[in-house]
DNA sequence: GTCATGTGCTTCGAACTCGAAGCATCTGCC
DNA sequence: GGCAGATGCTTCGAGTTCGAAGCACATGAC
């Protein structure tokens, strides 16, 4: 390649294989989730966010580090009504905005398809790992997922996060 | 959620950060390469990879680790040659097979590009972890990638990877 | 040689994604 | 109260993705 313009390739080589890795893993999750619940990685994402939170979300906040184009969170909520898996609503508080409430038979999807979901993550993600690997991938991740949410938009989004 | 379905929180912890982490970095990078290039990851991933293998790969061998589809791939060979960046042309060894060569060009660009893209990386990814940090992040997703690249399909692929 | 099967790539249709534009409501300032 | 700008969501169009089907060549058995 042209340079290593300032990253070291140790870094360079962190990155790449951060990315492929993810990339792979992601593409099997996808596999199993679709094969054994008919859904995407972004719709059992919103479905599980829903069912940690009780339910009862507006599409902003389920959308919310799920980095996703607006459309793209209204379309997919339409699917997910459509497919009697979640429930949309006029918030009292906000004329504008829209509650999201999972259906029980939302919950129960979920639910059915967590330990083949978890059972991916496992066998490829963690079985190569020691205990102690773990904390460290858990850590390192953490930390960056931290680093990353509280960084100003770089010149993006000229209405995506609320400014508390 | 229902249960942890013998995944200790931990994981599933280290799970999550893993997947939100890179989610947004390849948001960003998506930018940074739309805003200097006009590219996007798989289009920067495949000319990357080309620039790295002096030119002439044939379509299989670039596709192969980048996951997609081989009509993605068709496609996106499509939209860099009509940009000038790659060419096509015939194998001399397999009348099947189409050598896939950058152009001057296409190097100029990933050169033009590469430096941006590298400070994206480094000060999302890398600013908050330590030279050990870095060591261990990359040791980990080394043996990651590894650990998924070997894996036999999980009852996919009729028709992916060659077995040699 | 020839036929069956495997492999490399492309075409096609359907589904999904995003950003821009649009509509409705809310908030703050006067 | 009333108006300007912000905010919540949806609609729309263009671009992108995938899997299935299709075409062309290669390889091995006979």
């Amino acid at each position: 390649m042209a340079e290593p313009a300032s990253l070291a390739p140790k870094q360079l080589g962190a990155y790449f294989a951060l990315m492929e890795a993810v990339s792979l893993l992601q593409h099997e999750v996808e596999k199993q989730l679709r094969a054994e619940g008919d859904l995407s990685w972004i719709q059992f994402q919103l479905l599980a966010r829903l069912a940690d939170s009780d339910g009862r979300l507006t599409m902003t906040e389920l959308a919310d580090g799920v980095v996703y184009s607006r459309s793209g969170l209204t379309y997919q909520a339409g699917l997910l009504e459509k497919a009697g898996l979640i429930t949309r609503g006029p918030s009292p508080d906000d004329e504008r905005a829209t509650l999201v409430t999972i259906t029980e038979a939302g919950a129960a999807l979920v639910a059915r398809v967590l330990p083949g979901h978890v059972e991916v993550a496992r066998s490829l993600l963690f079985d190569p790992l020691s205990d102690t690997d773990v904390d460290r991938l858990g850590d390192l991740m953490t930390r960056i997922r931290g680093h990353m949410r509280a960084l100003p938009p770089r010149s993006a989004a000229p209405r995506k996060r609320r400014t508390p």
